[in-house]
DNA sequence: TATTAAAATGAACACTGTTTACTATTTTTG
DNA sequence: CAAAAATAGTAAACAGTGTTCATTTTAATA
Protein backbone atom coordinates (compact mmCIF):
# COMPACT_ATOMS: atom_id res chain seq x y z
CA UNK A 1 0.00 0.00 0.00
CA UNK A 2 2.77 2.47 -0.67
CA UNK A 3 0.71 3.73 -3.66
CA UNK A 4 -0.72 6.28 -1.35
CA UNK A 5 2.81 7.94 0.13
CA UNK A 6 4.23 7.99 -3.94
CA UNK A 7 0.86 9.97 -4.69
CA UNK A 8 1.95 12.70 -1.97
CA UNK A 9 5.25 11.94 -2.47
CA UNK A 10 4.47 13.52 -6.39
CA UNK A 11 1.94 15.83 -5.49
CA UNK A 12 4.68 17.25 -3.33
CA UNK A 13 7.35 17.24 -6.14
CA UNK A 14 4.75 18.82 -8.23
CA UNK A 15 4.33 21.52 -6.18
CA UNK A 16 7.47 21.93 -5.76
CA UNK A 17 8.21 22.15 -9.77
CA UNK A 18 5.50 24.71 -9.86
CA UNK A 19 6.86 26.48 -7.07
CA UNK A 20 10.57 26.83 -8.47
CA UNK A 21 9.69 28.06 -12.24
CA UNK A 22 7.70 30.12 -10.44
CA UNK A 23 10.95 31.53 -8.62
CA UNK A 24 12.92 31.38 -11.26
CA UNK A 25 10.71 33.48 -13.68
CA UNK A 26 10.59 35.75 -10.54
CA UNK A 27 14.46 36.43 -10.31
CA UNK A 28 14.87 36.32 -13.72
CA UNK A 29 12.76 38.65 -14.89
CA UNK A 30 10.64 40.45 -12.15
CA UNK A 31 6.79 39.75 -11.04
CA UNK A 32 5.17 40.89 -13.87
CA UNK A 33 6.53 37.60 -15.55
CA UNK A 34 4.98 35.34 -13.21
CA UNK A 35 2.26 34.44 -14.78
CA UNK A 36 0.30 31.31 -14.85
CA UNK A 37 0.53 30.95 -18.49
CA UNK A 38 4.21 31.21 -17.96
CA UNK A 39 4.85 28.61 -15.41
CA UNK A 40 2.48 26.29 -16.75
CA UNK A 41 5.08 26.62 -20.46
CA UNK A 42 8.34 26.31 -18.51
CA UNK A 43 6.98 23.33 -16.96
CA UNK A 44 5.38 21.94 -19.93
CA UNK A 45 2.04 21.30 -18.42
CA UNK A 46 -1.22 22.59 -19.05
CA UNK A 47 -2.28 26.25 -17.06
CA UNK A 48 -5.24 24.76 -15.76
CA UNK A 49 -2.83 21.79 -14.33
CA UNK A 50 -0.86 24.68 -11.86
CA UNK A 51 -4.72 25.05 -10.03
CA UNK A 52 -4.63 21.37 -8.97
CA UNK A 53 -1.56 22.15 -6.77
CA UNK A 54 -2.46 25.70 -5.74
CA UNK A 55 -5.98 27.44 -5.13
CA UNK A 56 -4.89 30.41 -7.18
CA UNK A 57 -1.69 32.86 -8.04
CA UNK A 58 -1.62 34.61 -4.46
CA UNK A 59 -1.02 30.83 -2.95
CA UNK A 60 1.81 31.12 -5.38
CA UNK A 61 3.44 34.21 -4.09
CA UNK A 62 2.75 33.47 -0.34
CA UNK A 63 5.04 30.50 -1.41
CA UNK A 64 7.34 32.40 -2.36
CA UNK A 65 7.28 35.25 0.10
CA UNK A 66 8.06 31.74 2.55
CA UNK A 67 10.92 31.34 0.69
CA UNK A 68 12.52 34.91 0.64
CA UNK A 69 12.03 34.92 4.37
CA UNK A 70 13.91 31.66 4.48
CA UNK A 71 17.17 33.88 2.42
CA UNK A 72 16.48 36.82 4.88
CA UNK A 73 16.70 34.54 7.95
CA UNK A 74 20.66 32.85 6.25
CA UNK A 75 21.03 36.57 5.65
CA UNK A 76 21.10 37.04 9.03
CA UNK A 77 22.99 34.07 10.41
CA UNK A 78 26.08 36.25 10.62
CA UNK A 79 24.93 38.08 13.54
CA UNK A 80 25.44 35.12 15.69
CA UNK A 81 29.51 36.17 15.29
CA UNK A 82 28.51 39.49 17.18
CA UNK A 83 28.59 38.22 20.92
CA UNK A 84 27.41 42.03 22.54
CA UNK A 85 23.54 42.06 21.87
CA UNK A 86 23.34 45.83 21.45
CA UNK A 87 26.08 45.59 18.63
CA UNK A 88 24.29 42.58 17.74
CA UNK A 89 20.93 44.68 16.93
CA UNK A 90 23.30 47.19 15.59
CA UNK A 91 24.94 44.35 13.22
CA UNK A 92 21.11 43.70 12.25
CA UNK A 93 20.12 46.83 11.37
CA UNK A 94 22.84 47.02 8.99
CA UNK A 95 21.74 43.61 7.44
CA UNK A 96 18.53 44.46 6.71
CA UNK A 97 19.13 47.41 5.39
CA UNK A 98 21.41 45.79 2.82
CA UNK A 99 19.55 42.69 2.13
CA UNK A 100 16.35 45.33 1.60
CA UNK A 101 18.69 47.01 -1.28
CA UNK A 102 20.73 43.94 -2.43
CA UNK A 103 17.39 41.77 -2.86
CA UNK A 104 14.42 44.62 -3.22
CA UNK A 105 12.30 42.03 -5.40
CA UNK A 106 12.67 39.85 -1.88
CA UNK A 107 12.03 42.25 0.56
CA UNK A 108 8.82 43.71 -1.58
CA UNK A 109 7.04 40.13 -1.65
CA UNK A 110 8.48 39.89 1.93
CA UNK A 111 7.01 43.17 3.65
CA UNK A 112 5.32 45.37 0.88
CA UNK A 113 3.21 42.95 -1.53
CA UNK A 114 -0.03 42.52 -0.86
CA UNK A 115 -1.01 40.11 -2.52
CA UNK A 116 0.94 37.27 -0.89
CA UNK A 117 -1.20 38.49 2.04
CA UNK A 118 -4.37 37.69 0.30
CA UNK A 119 -4.73 34.44 0.98
CA UNK A 120 -6.19 32.22 4.09
CA UNK A 121 -3.12 30.12 5.17
CA UNK A 122 -3.26 28.05 8.42
CA UNK A 123 -1.90 30.01 11.01
CA UNK A 124 0.74 27.66 11.70
CA UNK A 125 2.58 28.15 8.69
CA UNK A 126 3.33 32.10 9.32
CA UNK A 127 6.67 30.19 11.12
CA UNK A 128 8.96 32.03 9.20
CA UNK A 129 8.18 35.35 9.45
CA UNK A 130 7.53 34.82 13.25
CA UNK A 131 11.31 33.53 13.82
CA UNK A 132 12.33 36.67 11.75
CA UNK A 133 10.45 38.97 14.34
CA UNK A 134 11.69 36.46 17.45
CA UNK A 135 14.58 36.86 16.81
CA UNK A 136 14.45 40.53 17.09
CA UNK A 137 12.11 40.72 19.99
CA UNK A 138 14.68 38.61 21.77
CA UNK A 139 17.75 40.59 20.98
CA UNK A 140 15.96 43.20 22.30
CA UNK A 141 15.27 41.50 25.19
CA UNK A 142 18.85 40.33 25.92
CA UNK A 143 19.96 43.92 25.63
CA UNK A 144 17.35 45.08 28.07
CA UNK A 145 19.26 42.40 30.77
CA UNK A 146 22.70 44.45 29.86
CA UNK A 147 21.60 47.27 31.06
CA UNK A 148 19.66 49.32 27.24
CA UNK A 149 16.32 50.18 27.21
CA UNK A 150 15.24 50.72 30.60
CA UNK A 151 11.47 51.31 31.17
CA UNK A 152 10.56 50.18 27.77
CA UNK A 153 8.38 47.64 27.07
CA UNK A 154 10.55 45.41 24.33
CA UNK A 155 7.67 44.12 22.60
CA UNK A 156 6.61 47.48 21.54
CA UNK A 157 10.32 48.53 21.21
CA UNK A 158 11.22 45.78 18.61
CA UNK A 159 7.53 46.81 16.37
CA UNK A 160 9.02 50.21 17.08
CA UNK A 161 12.17 48.84 15.57
CA UNK A 162 11.01 47.41 12.71
CA UNK A 163 8.74 49.85 11.72
CA UNK A 164 11.68 52.78 11.50
CA UNK A 165 13.76 49.79 9.59
CA UNK A 166 11.22 49.31 7.53
CA UNK A 167 9.83 52.64 7.09
CA UNK A 168 13.33 54.17 5.48
CA UNK A 169 13.78 50.68 3.19
CA UNK A 170 10.22 50.70 2.09
CA UNK A 171 9.96 53.98 1.40
CA UNK A 172 13.51 53.89 -0.70
CA UNK A 173 11.98 50.87 -2.55
CA UNK A 174 8.68 52.30 -3.49
CA UNK A 175 10.74 55.62 -4.97
CA UNK A 176 9.26 58.53 -2.48
CA UNK A 177 12.97 59.83 -1.60
CA UNK A 178 11.74 61.42 -4.85
CA UNK A 179 11.71 65.01 -2.99
CA UNK A 180 15.80 64.38 -2.28
CA UNK A 181 18.42 65.34 -5.68
CA UNK A 182 19.59 61.43 -6.74
CA UNK A 183 22.69 61.55 -5.71
CA UNK A 184 21.31 62.69 -1.57
CA UNK A 185 19.09 59.32 -1.43
CA UNK A 186 21.45 56.83 -0.25
CA UNK A 187 23.20 58.99 1.68
CA UNK A 188 20.09 59.97 3.16
CA UNK A 189 19.31 56.67 4.32
CA UNK A 190 23.30 56.46 5.69
CA UNK A 191 22.75 59.15 8.24
CA UNK A 192 19.29 57.72 8.73
CA UNK A 193 20.57 54.57 10.19
CA UNK A 194 23.33 56.10 11.80
CA UNK A 195 21.53 58.71 14.35
CA UNK A 196 18.80 56.01 14.18
CA UNK A 197 21.78 53.80 16.08
CA UNK A 198 22.86 56.80 17.98
CA UNK A 199 19.44 57.39 19.49
CA UNK A 200 19.15 53.49 20.62
CA UNK A 201 22.13 53.88 22.06
CA UNK A 202 20.89 56.95 24.31
CA UNK A 203 17.43 54.94 25.00
CA UNK B 1 -8.07 84.27 -31.87
CA UNK B 2 -9.62 83.03 -28.54
CA UNK B 3 -9.73 79.27 -29.92
CA UNK B 4 -6.83 78.35 -28.92
CA UNK B 5 -7.52 79.29 -25.69
CA UNK B 6 -11.01 77.75 -25.70
CA UNK B 7 -9.55 74.52 -27.19
CA UNK B 8 -6.97 74.01 -24.38
CA UNK B 9 -9.94 74.83 -21.70
CA UNK B 10 -11.92 71.95 -23.40
CA UNK B 11 -8.89 70.08 -23.05
CA UNK B 12 -8.22 70.26 -19.36
CA UNK B 13 -12.17 70.24 -19.05
CA UNK B 14 -11.80 66.14 -20.46
CA UNK B 15 -8.67 65.80 -18.15
CA UNK B 16 -10.78 66.62 -15.22
CA UNK B 17 -13.89 64.59 -16.59
CA UNK B 18 -11.34 61.69 -16.59
CA UNK B 19 -9.90 62.32 -13.25
CA UNK B 20 -13.65 62.89 -11.72
CA UNK B 21 -14.42 59.04 -13.30
CA UNK B 22 -11.60 57.38 -12.10
CA UNK B 23 -11.57 58.70 -8.71
CA UNK B 24 -15.12 57.55 -8.33
CA UNK B 25 -14.68 54.41 -9.39
CA UNK B 26 -11.51 54.64 -6.67
CA UNK B 27 -13.29 56.21 -4.14
CA UNK B 28 -16.45 53.54 -4.35
CA UNK B 29 -14.76 49.94 -5.67
CA UNK B 30 -10.99 50.22 -5.05
CA UNK B 31 -8.06 50.13 -7.37
CA UNK B 32 -9.05 47.23 -9.20
CA UNK B 33 -11.90 48.89 -10.39
CA UNK B 34 -9.95 51.76 -12.28
CA UNK B 35 -9.71 49.95 -15.71
CA UNK B 36 -9.66 52.52 -18.49
CA UNK B 37 -12.53 50.68 -20.20
CA UNK B 38 -14.40 51.39 -16.85
CA UNK B 39 -13.31 55.42 -16.86
CA UNK B 40 -14.45 55.08 -20.32
CA UNK B 41 -18.06 54.12 -20.01
CA UNK B 42 -18.67 56.36 -16.60
CA UNK B 43 -17.47 59.48 -19.05
CA UNK B 44 -19.12 57.84 -22.32
CA UNK B 45 -16.49 57.81 -24.16
CA UNK B 46 -14.26 55.20 -26.11
CA UNK B 47 -11.42 53.77 -24.40
CA UNK B 48 -8.89 54.86 -27.42
CA UNK B 49 -9.85 58.71 -26.26
CA UNK B 50 -8.26 58.56 -22.60
CA UNK B 51 -5.05 58.17 -24.66
CA UNK B 52 -5.89 61.25 -26.12
CA UNK B 53 -5.15 63.00 -22.76
CA UNK B 54 -3.43 60.98 -20.75
CA UNK B 55 0.08 58.75 -22.07
CA UNK B 56 -0.67 55.64 -19.98
CA UNK B 57 -2.70 54.49 -16.76
CA UNK B 58 0.49 55.14 -14.29
CA UNK B 59 -0.32 59.20 -15.53
CA UNK B 60 -4.01 58.18 -14.56
CA UNK B 61 -2.09 56.91 -11.26
CA UNK B 62 -0.23 59.84 -10.50
CA UNK B 63 -3.03 62.49 -11.21
CA UNK B 64 -5.21 60.79 -8.13
CA UNK B 65 -1.78 60.50 -6.35
CA UNK B 66 -1.43 64.22 -6.66
CA UNK B 67 -5.20 64.45 -5.48
CA UNK B 68 -5.03 62.18 -2.41
CA UNK B 69 -1.97 64.95 -1.18
CA UNK B 70 -4.59 67.41 -1.33
CA UNK B 71 -6.81 65.78 1.03
CA UNK B 72 -3.65 64.71 2.97
CA UNK B 73 -2.59 68.92 3.21
CA UNK B 74 -6.42 69.59 4.31
CA UNK B 75 -6.43 66.98 6.90
CA UNK B 76 -3.06 68.28 8.37
CA UNK B 77 -4.26 72.32 8.42
CA UNK B 78 -5.66 71.83 11.89
CA UNK B 79 -1.91 71.47 13.24
CA UNK B 80 -2.34 75.58 12.72
CA UNK B 81 -3.84 75.67 16.02
CA UNK B 82 -1.32 73.76 17.78
CA UNK B 83 0.91 76.34 18.69
CA UNK B 84 3.82 74.84 20.57
CA UNK B 85 6.24 73.54 17.73
CA UNK B 86 6.52 70.37 19.75
CA UNK B 87 2.95 69.47 20.40
CA UNK B 88 2.28 70.10 16.93
CA UNK B 89 5.08 67.69 15.51
CA UNK B 90 3.13 65.24 18.22
CA UNK B 91 -0.43 66.41 16.82
CA UNK B 92 1.18 65.28 13.33
CA UNK B 93 2.25 62.23 13.93
CA UNK B 94 -1.30 61.62 15.11
CA UNK B 95 -2.94 62.59 12.48
CA UNK B 96 -0.59 60.90 9.83
CA UNK B 97 -1.95 58.12 11.56
CA UNK B 98 -5.47 58.78 11.56
CA UNK B 99 -5.54 59.90 7.95
CA UNK B 100 -3.87 56.31 6.74
CA UNK B 101 -6.79 54.29 8.95
CA UNK B 102 -9.28 56.71 7.80
CA UNK B 103 -8.14 57.15 4.34
CA UNK B 104 -6.08 53.46 3.60
CA UNK B 105 -6.53 53.85 -0.20
CA UNK B 106 -5.15 57.38 -0.14
CA UNK B 107 -2.28 56.46 1.99
CA UNK B 108 -1.58 53.48 -0.25
CA UNK B 109 -1.77 55.89 -3.45
CA UNK B 110 0.77 58.43 -1.99
CA UNK B 111 3.48 56.21 -0.31
CA UNK B 112 2.79 52.75 -1.08
CA UNK B 113 2.02 51.89 -5.15
CA UNK B 114 4.31 51.90 -7.18
CA UNK B 115 1.99 52.73 -10.55
CA UNK B 116 1.85 56.47 -9.69
CA UNK B 117 5.67 56.76 -9.63
CA UNK B 118 6.14 54.95 -12.90
CA UNK B 119 5.89 57.70 -14.82
CA UNK B 120 7.79 60.63 -15.43
CA UNK B 121 6.53 63.89 -14.40
CA UNK B 122 8.18 67.21 -14.70
CA UNK B 123 10.07 67.49 -11.79
CA UNK B 124 7.93 70.64 -11.28
CA UNK B 125 5.39 68.84 -10.39
CA UNK B 126 6.72 66.91 -7.24
CA UNK B 127 5.25 70.01 -5.22
CA UNK B 128 2.49 68.09 -3.70
CA UNK B 129 4.52 65.68 -1.93
CA UNK B 130 7.18 68.36 -1.42
CA UNK B 131 4.59 70.51 0.47
CA UNK B 132 3.77 67.77 2.92
CA UNK B 133 7.41 66.96 3.79
CA UNK B 134 8.56 70.86 4.21
CA UNK B 135 5.88 71.37 6.41
CA UNK B 136 7.76 68.18 8.85
CA UNK B 137 11.23 69.87 7.96
CA UNK B 138 10.25 73.23 9.15
CA UNK B 139 8.47 71.99 12.09
CA UNK B 140 11.43 69.84 12.99
CA UNK B 141 13.60 72.93 12.85
CA UNK B 142 10.49 74.87 14.73
CA UNK B 143 11.22 72.68 17.45
CA UNK B 144 15.04 72.69 17.53
CA UNK B 145 14.54 76.74 18.12
CA UNK B 146 12.75 75.79 21.35
CA UNK B 147 15.23 73.34 22.45
CA UNK B 148 14.57 70.32 20.98
CA UNK B 149 16.35 67.94 19.27
CA UNK B 150 19.75 69.32 20.18
CA UNK B 151 23.21 68.42 17.87
CA UNK B 152 20.51 66.62 15.20
CA UNK B 153 20.07 67.68 11.53
CA UNK B 154 17.05 68.53 11.38
CA UNK B 155 16.45 67.03 7.90
CA UNK B 156 18.05 63.79 8.66
CA UNK B 157 15.73 63.55 11.89
CA UNK B 158 12.49 64.23 9.57
CA UNK B 159 13.49 61.77 7.43
CA UNK B 160 13.69 59.75 10.42
CA UNK B 161 10.08 60.44 11.69
CA UNK B 162 8.73 59.88 8.58
CA UNK B 163 10.06 56.88 8.13
CA UNK B 164 9.30 55.57 11.05
CA UNK B 165 5.40 56.83 11.04
CA UNK B 166 5.23 55.42 7.25
CA UNK B 167 6.89 52.02 8.81
CA UNK B 168 4.31 51.34 11.39
CA UNK B 169 0.89 52.64 9.01
CA UNK B 170 2.04 50.82 5.76
CA UNK B 171 3.12 47.49 8.09
CA UNK B 172 -0.41 47.72 9.39
CA UNK B 173 -2.07 48.67 5.99
CA UNK B 174 -0.13 45.77 4.34
CA UNK B 175 -1.30 43.00 6.27
CA UNK B 176 2.38 42.60 8.08
CA UNK B 177 1.61 42.36 11.89
CA UNK B 178 -0.12 38.78 11.77
CA UNK B 179 2.47 37.81 14.04
CA UNK B 180 0.32 40.03 16.60
CA UNK B 181 -3.28 38.42 17.48
CA UNK B 182 -5.60 40.20 15.56
CA UNK B 183 -6.75 42.10 18.72
CA UNK B 184 -3.52 43.72 19.45
CA UNK B 185 -2.75 44.88 16.58
CA UNK B 186 -4.24 48.56 17.24
CA UNK B 187 -3.43 48.10 20.82
CA UNK B 188 0.41 47.79 19.52
CA UNK B 189 0.03 50.45 17.04
CA UNK B 190 -0.77 52.98 19.76
CA UNK B 191 1.74 51.92 22.06
CA UNK B 192 4.63 52.24 19.11
CA UNK B 193 3.23 55.74 18.76
CA UNK B 194 3.21 56.68 22.64
CA UNK B 195 6.65 54.83 23.06
CA UNK B 196 7.94 57.10 19.85
CA UNK B 197 6.68 60.22 21.45
CA UNK B 198 8.32 59.67 24.73
CA UNK B 199 12.08 59.12 22.85
CA UNK B 200 11.11 62.04 20.45
CA UNK B 201 10.50 64.41 24.20
CA UNK B 202 13.89 62.91 25.37
CA UNK B 203 15.91 64.07 21.93
C1' DT C 1 -9.64 -7.23 -18.40
C1' DA C 2 -13.31 -4.07 -16.93
C1' DT C 3 -14.24 -0.51 -13.78
C1' DT C 4 -13.32 3.16 -10.96
C1' DA C 5 -10.51 6.93 -9.45
C1' DA C 6 -7.07 10.51 -10.36
C1' DA C 7 -4.54 13.61 -13.25
C1' DA C 8 -4.19 16.59 -17.08
C1' DT C 9 -5.93 19.40 -20.63
C1' DG C 10 -8.32 22.40 -24.55
C1' DA C 11 -11.19 25.69 -24.89
C1' DA C 12 -13.70 29.09 -23.28
C1' DC C 13 -15.05 33.26 -20.24
C1' DA C 14 -14.49 37.70 -18.98
C1' DC C 15 -11.35 40.63 -18.37
C1' DT C 16 -6.81 43.88 -18.94
C1' DG C 17 -3.68 48.04 -21.22
C1' DT C 18 -2.53 49.80 -25.49
C1' DT C 19 -2.12 50.84 -30.64
C1' DT C 20 -3.60 51.80 -35.20
C1' DA C 21 -6.15 52.61 -39.17
C1' DC C 22 -10.11 54.98 -40.10
C1' DT C 23 -14.04 58.41 -39.72
C1' DA C 24 -16.23 62.57 -38.22
C1' DT C 25 -15.81 67.16 -36.83
C1' DT C 26 -13.83 71.59 -36.56
C1' DT C 27 -10.62 75.22 -37.96
C1' DT C 28 -7.84 77.53 -41.27
C1' DT C 29 -6.64 78.96 -45.73
C1' DG C 30 -7.09 80.16 -50.74
C1' DC D 1 -18.08 79.89 -49.59
C1' DA D 2 -15.47 75.67 -50.82
C1' DA D 3 -11.27 73.11 -50.33
C1' DA D 4 -7.51 71.75 -47.50
C1' DA D 5 -5.50 70.93 -43.18
C1' DA D 6 -5.74 69.94 -38.48
C1' DT D 7 -7.95 68.03 -34.61
C1' DA D 8 -10.99 64.78 -32.00
C1' DG D 9 -12.95 60.43 -31.49
C1' DT D 10 -13.68 55.52 -32.31
C1' DA D 11 -14.04 50.42 -33.74
C1' DA D 12 -11.39 46.78 -33.93
C1' DA D 13 -7.58 44.35 -33.09
C1' DC D 14 -3.29 42.73 -30.49
C1' DA D 15 -1.40 40.35 -27.01
C1' DG D 16 -1.84 39.34 -23.02
C1' DT D 17 -4.23 38.14 -17.86
C1' DG D 18 -6.52 34.75 -13.97
C1' DT D 19 -9.71 31.20 -13.67
C1' DT D 20 -13.22 27.43 -14.61
C1' DC D 21 -15.13 23.29 -16.54
C1' DA D 22 -16.38 19.66 -19.55
C1' DT D 23 -13.74 16.25 -21.56
C1' DT D 24 -10.02 13.13 -22.29
C1' DT D 25 -5.98 10.60 -20.85
C1' DT D 26 -3.60 7.89 -17.49
C1' DA D 27 -3.14 4.97 -13.49
C1' DA D 28 -4.87 1.94 -9.71
C1' DT D 29 -8.13 -1.31 -8.10
C1' DA D 30 -11.56 -5.11 -8.21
Amino acid sequence: MGVKERKARDREEMRENILQSAHQLFVDKGFDEISIRNIAEAIEYSPATIYLYFKDKNEIFYALHGEAFKKFNDYMAVLAEVKDPFKRLIKMGERYMEFTFKFPKYYDIMFIMQAPMDCDVNSEDWKVGETAHCQLENLVKECQQQGHFKNKEYKTLSFLIWSTMHGMCSLALRDRMKIYAEDERSKMLDKSYKMFKQILSTL
